[in-house]
DNA sequence: CCGACCGATATGCGAGCGATATACCGCCGC
DNA sequence: GCGGCGGTATATCGCTCGCATATCGGTCGG
């Protein structure tokens, strides 16, 4: 027995606890990665024999999602991914830019040896920047961020700036392909990192401020000439 | 048929379209106002026959609950009131700071006809404020806040901002018969709507931030005596 | 006195039923 | 013959109900 969900416990170790948190997970990152497109409906008769998982969790997943804005549902008539459009963006970002400086200027104040370690090991890898293709390049922006609300230490804004990051993580699927000029961020977050760990406060909020702005500018530039 | 569900609708008509958002609102309503106390077990049954409301629409609450951090549910054991502790209310009130200052200053960017009739009017209540017991008081710090979400015209913002505030109103709640000293706060409203009406960006933000971190300064002083 | 079993309790999940809103189609009027 | 309208059909949803499962506290046996 104790064998047997230690397996189960391995198999699925990255994935979920319950059947709801497992179904949220897996539709989010389909919608995050843009494999379920904005606009589309969502069928969850379909999800259900995808994701193998019963009526309930999936239903519970659509309704977290919606809460997160990553998809929409019309009572009686159906479940779509929301669609995406450049006041969102604007709204997101304006949100997001207070937010993810305030965590940036905690981080910089609360810095842990842990937190520390981790951020430095993440500038390390910065510095041969260069040689990542754009997704590495993503991989890594968002390891950045999630150290950095971690650092900050205050659980209400992590999980706030969680679902930010997420709705803005779509924004750049969506124009991945294009080769937008992202490739600057690389120094921003050097920037931002050294501050950071220099306990630098205000050049800290200052740089995260620049780096989020700095991101709308370039999804923008790429979603108006949709 | 039709006149049935129109009386319905004319007698529920503030509360709730779906019994799930009915149930979510009645259960958020007697958390906020301490009628469930902080702490205390959630028992579905009795809320289910006390509200009169099946078992899935106050699952679905619940879970809602759960992720506005203000029910804990930890998995066959139980459900329970979120604690109230004083590190939670610094987190919160450190990501209310600059969400509500951000609003405020947004609001005084873009206000908008209707919006200034309203703030206006808040203001003329404002002017007789003396006269107002706690609960008034309460209540009318409720309407200056959502009306500011409003007027900051950003939806995204807007929710989470609401989230938040009933975190902070449930704490004002805890500290309602102690004569605390939150009148001068009445002060800073009127300073801070008439930065708002003026389109005085820096001053809306330096003027929220004040209010907020003084909340914060009075309910402190309350709960670290008990 | 300690450990393991067992019942009580509460949640997680699945399936079906009734309600509802839309869409389509046929009819009536112009 | 065409356009507007009403009725029916359908798909989806919200909710109820019941079973499976996991944890805890008490008790019995060693």
């Amino acid at each position: 027995m104790a064998s047997a969900s230690g397996v189960v416990a391995l198999v699925e170790s990255e994935s979920a606890r319950s059947q709801s948190e497992e179904a949220y997970l897996r539709i989010r990152e389909r919608i995050v990665s843009l494999d379920m497109r904005p606009g589309s409906v969502v069928n969850e008769g379909r999800l259900r024999e995808e994701l193998q998982i019963g009526r309930t969790p999936i239903r519970e997943a659509l309704q977290r999602l919606t809460r997160e804005n990553l998809v929409r549902s019309v009572p009686h008539r159906g479940t779509f991914v929301t669609d995406v459009n450049i006041t969102d963006l604007a709204r997101i970002t304006e949100v997001r830019v207070v937010l993810e400086a305030h965590a940036a200027s905690l981080a910089a104040e609360r810095l842990s040896v842990n937190d520390r370690e981790s951020l430095t090991m993440l500038l390390e890898v910065l510095e041969e920047g260069p040689s990542l293709d754009q997704r590495e390049l993503m991989r890594l922006d968002q390891q950045i961020h999630r150290q950095i609300y971690r650092a900050a230490r205050n659980s209400f804004l992590e999980t706030t700036l969680e679902q930010y990051f997420n709705l803005s993580l779509r924004l750049w699927y969506l124009v991945l392909d294009r080769e937008v000029g992202l490739r600057e961020a690389l120094r921003e977050h050097v920037e931002l990192l050294e501050a950071i760990l220099a306990g630098n406060v205000a050049r800290a909020d200052e740089s995260m401020r620049r780096h989020v702005t700095g991101f709308e500018r370039e999804i923008r530039k790429v979603l108006v000439e949709r």
